[in-house]
DNA sequence: CGTTTAATTGAAAGCAGTCAAACTATGTGG
DNA sequence: CCACATAGTTTGACTGCTTTCAATTAAACG
């Protein structure tokens, strides 16, 4: 099975959006890597910088951020297992946010040429590529929606929806829910609210029986 | 000059990107079309459903936009000439947002097949194409930092010098800055405020010198 | 155990929303 | 040319969601 290979969550990723021919397949697996396991918080890619890598998720989470001028962050969206970091990279030389693991995580590394030559030589995998832009395109246009005319409840509500939803998909939910693996402060920067205020939204939420909250997850070493 | 020609803006847009060889060139110029002219508040496209075209802004501007459960209306991004209504219909069957004319437009429609034919089969095309949808995902981006993490003021500032910013790359600016064409309400929908606090922020910043308002524009017909 | 990180809670302040009304410009029709 | 309708702007008063500040509690780690 692809999945115990360390690239074959990108190809389930990338065939999420289009069928791969074997060869193809192949080709993809066949990337020169390196795996890496990483802390949370390391940086995988920073903002100003141009990689000479690219990397692939292959198990754990990640974000991208930016920070305004005047020091506060925002998380613009959440990577998951077969997550590419970069594909803007490809083609541009500087990358305009960071992206910082949320969790322990192992990442594969490609070198950036053997990842460019792959998508300009193959026609799947452009494709592929191009959908899947495509698609964080999406998801970045419900984002500006969810912060741009819902309340915190709502904001909150569907960030943890779209979490749930984004696992399912990839086959890495389980029956009962999920953990997520933020903090309430990382929460809050990725819906554009204050800790204070997310831990009472949360509050609210669980008081109606919405979510349940379990263990609490801090230090993920 | 290739701005005489309706797709002129197109093939400008593409090349603002990559450069593009004479015979690509003539390639985008000669895609089938017809132009229409278009009073403000016509839908380019809608949510939901799927579109048999490929609109193509000549002159004018367009907005795209999604409405929440709830009726409210954010507007998602700005679209300027020679700005392509919708790249990802070319490989998706419906369209996750709609798009609508800010002003009395020219658009060109290319029919989708000769579209998806001329990007399928020619790299450069493809390559212009890929890199202006991750120049569009990075604009994305800023506008997520910009709800979440930035007060009225600053988000308005941020829009009006953005808007600032794409018109002089395009060279359509006026020496002494330009004219919005939206009213305030929209300007609220763009930045997600209410029209009552946009009026008092621009207020604010006319206050402060900071910007100059000139003959309001309705009825843009 | 002491330290650190995260979650929780309270009180006060402020930014932005809501509601409602007045005003201004533009266009229409008699 | 005026009365009227329409669309957008402006303003005020009030409410409320969210932030800020500060302190406390809880969990994890060495």
């Amino acid at each position: 099975m692809p999945t115990q290979h360390p690239l074959g969550l990108l190809v389930r990723s990338l065939e999420l959006q289009t069928p791969l021919s074997g060869d193809t397949r192949d080709a993809v697996l066949d990337l020169p890597h390196t795996i890496q396991t990483l802390d949370p918080s390391t940086y995988i890619q920073r903002e100003g910088e141009q990689p000479t890598r690219c990397g692939v998720l292959v198990s754990g989470f990640a974000y991208r951020q930016k920070i305004t001028g005047a020091g506060a962050r925002q998380i613009i969206a959440i990577q998951m297992p077969g997550d590419t970091v970069d594909f803007q990279n490809l083609f541009f030389d500087i990358s305009d946010h960071s992206v910082q693991l949320l969790t322990r995580s192992e990442v594969a590394f490609v070198p950036q040429d053997a990842m460019q030559t792959l998508v300009c030589n193959n026609a799947e995998v452009a494709q592929a590529v191009f959908l899947k832009t495509l698609i964080e395109a999406s998801i970045l246009r419900e984002r500006v929606v969810n912060m741009g005319r819902r309340n915190a409840r709502e904001r909150i509500a569907h960030l943890l929806c779209e979490f749930g939803f984004r696992l399912e998909a990839l086959g890495l939910q389980k029956q009962s829910g999920y953990e997520l693996p933020m903090t309430q402060e990382q929460l809050g920067d990725a819906v554009g609210l204050t800790s204070v205020h997310v831990n009472r939204t949360l509050k609210g939420l669980k008081a109606e029986g919405l979510i349940v909250s379990r263990v609490r997850i801090c230090n993920l070493r």
